[in-house]
RNA sequence: GCUCCAGUAGCUCAGUCGGAUAGAGCAAUUGCCUUCUAAGCAAUUGGUCGCAGGUUCGAGUCCUGCCUGGGGCGCCA
């Protein structure tokens, strides 16, 4: 009800102007959700806020405004209460009205963007010569969740993946290609993808035993660099390699596929550019060999001034100087409004670095907003980060094949008490979309700059703040939907909404509050926003639903009830499938 | 040493631009299935919001100091 809002403002604006002169237009009325349901619906704080500036008790003035104000066609009539809060409380006929308004609207009631950006999402960064682990599950869940709900709210959002795909570790690779496939390099050859992790764990083996190979593999980095043909083939093959491992897992986790790939070496032919650049404007010092920028506000250890390097002392770039490219072009040529990147708290000061000097080479104005959005660690239970037994980084292939197998295990017990027979593909596609859904979920509803434990049990509990409880209320209207044979698309445009007992009104309310809770993620980039707006619905449904019969109730009950139910289904669809997860219809 | 982040119920965490009596879930205790999936609903118990000051009509929220934990701090990304 952003709509409502907007309008209730001015409504406020126009009635404190009417009670205490011109000088007060503008003045802003402080108009927030009501703190507490037995209070309305909305509240303004503005007549404590204007006590000192005005000379008068907040009770005095609130009764002033409310004098003034028009919200007839809203509202019931605006009550003082409290320290001067005035408390709004819609009327039935007016809930009712937009109740029906988002029943026939796809997009429920979710208005695109007055000012559509474009937006640069910067996807996790995968080195390309590893296989992906658990440090890019929250950057991927989270990025990919913003996307999509930038997108929706009609920005045009460009996805892009920085990936480490240049550099020395290719030179291992690289020699290692050459050395056990000497095939691959004649012939469009199928080496088996699901080894990238083998093979990268042989060339390592190779490159540490063994210095004439890592003479090999540096001579191969000179190729790579210097554009030898033959090199850059192999450097190909090894990228493909890795780029379909990885694409398996992100469709497999239902990343979006318009993820573009812009890698370290797209930037390559750039960074020259910058180096220049930076010199140009006066911003580059040489220091012991290499090129530096110096920054405001960051010391050392000495507490002398911390530079940050863009050319090593040997002439070979590192990320910071990727990083600046990137900003650099992204201004330049992409011509963002807004570039967002989800990556780990741990990159706090490179951020503010990168993008000081952004702003001072003039590459970042004031026309565009960098946004760094950092992110909390997975930790294990034991509260430190996530490792596997062996002390390694834990693959991701392996975190999401084992929240399947414990959703799948669940499923199992439930319907052996149950004494249900489901088919092993809906078992299979049950536990999948449960346990991807459940671990996307968990990694969503916290709040993304805090850190938090990975749990298996947690995040496919039944109950509580879970993908699994949201699913649920999901499945109970399709179950209605097949039990009373109703088809959910034909109950017509012209149906009554009646609001009548205190569950419908419950959550008749939260569902129109949708859109507010988008804007809000539009603007502070906080999934769990959504989540808990999610989970409260669910939970007001299953209220609503324990409380009240729907296909036994009377007209006009029943098809109000049906609709509130379906429009239920519908937001919980369109709220997951703006976090990347999916729905079922039976679980 | 400098710097960033965190500290809220036994546990895991929310807490909007400072707003009314600080909220969920789990755990514990107890009710509710001849009725749309009980993977649910209802009820009870549980708080010195790390500590001390300050600003304000009003502070978990803003400011200062301190304590504790974690991250980062010159050629890895």
């Amino acid at each position: 009800m952003n709509e409502t809002l907007t309008q209730l403002k001015d409504r406020f604006e126009q009635a404190l102007v009417a009670a205490f002169g011109d000088e007060l237009a503008g003045t802003d009325p402080i108009l927030v959700p009501a703190s507490n349901s037995k209070f309305g619906d909305y509240q303004s704080n503005v007549a404590m806020s204007l006590a000192k500036k005005l000379g008068k008790p907040p009770r005095a003035i609130a009764e002033q405004i409310i004098q003034q104000l028009d919200v007839a066609d809203f509202c019931h009539p605006p009550v003082v209460a409290g320290a001067g809060f005035i408390n709004l409380a819609l009327k039935t006929s007016y809930l009712e009205a937009q109740l029906h308004a988002i029943h026939t609207d796809p997009r429920l009631g979710v208005a695109r963007s007055q000012h559509p950006q474009r937006v640069i999402v910067d996807y996790p960064s995968p080195n390309i010569a590893k296989e992906v682990h658990v440090g890019l599950l929250r950057p991927s869940v989270i990025g990919d969740c913003l996307a999509r709900i930038l997108e929706f709210l009609g920005h045009d959002v460009i996805r892009l993946s920085h990936i480490g795909d240049w550099g020395t570790p290719f030179g291992m690779l690289i020699a290692y290609l050459r050395e056990a496939y000497p095939e691959a390099l004649k012939e469009s050859n199928d080496i088996d993808l699901g080894d990238l992790s083998s093979f990268y764990k042989a060339a390592r083996k190779r490159f540490d035993a063994d210095e004439a190979f890592q003479e090999r593999a540096r001579l191969a980095v000179v190729q790579l660099q210097a554009g030898d043909e033959e090199t850059i083939q192999a450097w190909k093959i090894v990228c493909d390699l890795s780029n379909r491992t990885n694409r398996k897992i992100y469709d497999w986790m239902g990343l979006s596929p318009e993820i573009q790939e812009r890698g370290e070496s797209f930037y390559n032919p750039l960074l020259l550019g910058v180096i220049e650049e930076l010199d140009r404007l006066g911003l580059l010092v040489k220091d012991s060999g290499a090129k530096c920028v110096f920054l405001d506000g960051f010391t050392n250890k000495e507490g002398k001034p911390l530079p940050l390097i863009v050319q090593k002392s040997d002439g070979g770039y590192n990320y910071a100087t990727t990083d600046l490219a990137a900003i650099r072009y992204r201004t330049e040529v992409d011509q963002a409004q807004r570039v967002i990147y989800p990556v780990g708290a741990e990159q706090t000061n490179h951020f503010a670095q990168i993008f000081q000097v952004g702003r001072r080479a003039g590459w970042i104005t004031d026309e565009v907003e960098f946004f760094y959005a950092p992110l909390g660690s997975i930790l294990g239970e034991d509260g430190k980060k996530l490792k596997s037994r062996s002390g390694e980084a834990v693959r991701l292939i392996d975190l999401l094949n084992e929240a399947i197998a414990h959703a799948r295990n669940d499923l199992e017990t439930r319907l052996k008490e149950e004494g249900r027979q489901e088919t092993e593909a809906f078992i299979a596609n049950v536990a999948n979309v449960v346990g991807i859904g459940a671990i996307k979920y968990a990694d969503l509803s916290q709040n993304r700059t805090s850190s938090y434990i990975f749990n298996y049990d947690k995040m496919l509990a039944l109950q509580g703040n879970t993908a699994p409880y949201m699913l649920y209320a999901y499945v109970r209207v399709q179950g209605i939907s097949r039990k009373g044979e109703i088809n959910f698309a034909e109950l017509g445009t012209d149906a009554a909404i009646v609001l009548q007992d205190e569950a419908e009104f419950t959550l008749a309310k939260h569902l129109l509050q949708l859109d507010e809770i988008l804007s809000a993620v539009e603007i502070d980039l906080l999934p769990n926003r959504l989540c808990e707006y999610l989970f409260e619905l669910s939970k007001k449904f299953n209220q609503f639903y324990d409380r009240l019969p729907i296909l036994q109730a009377e007209e006009p009950q029943r098809t109000s009830r049906l609709i509130l139910a379906d429009l239920t289904a519908r937001t919980i669809e369109l709220g997951l499938s703006l976090l990347g997860i999916s729905v079922l219809e039976r679980m």
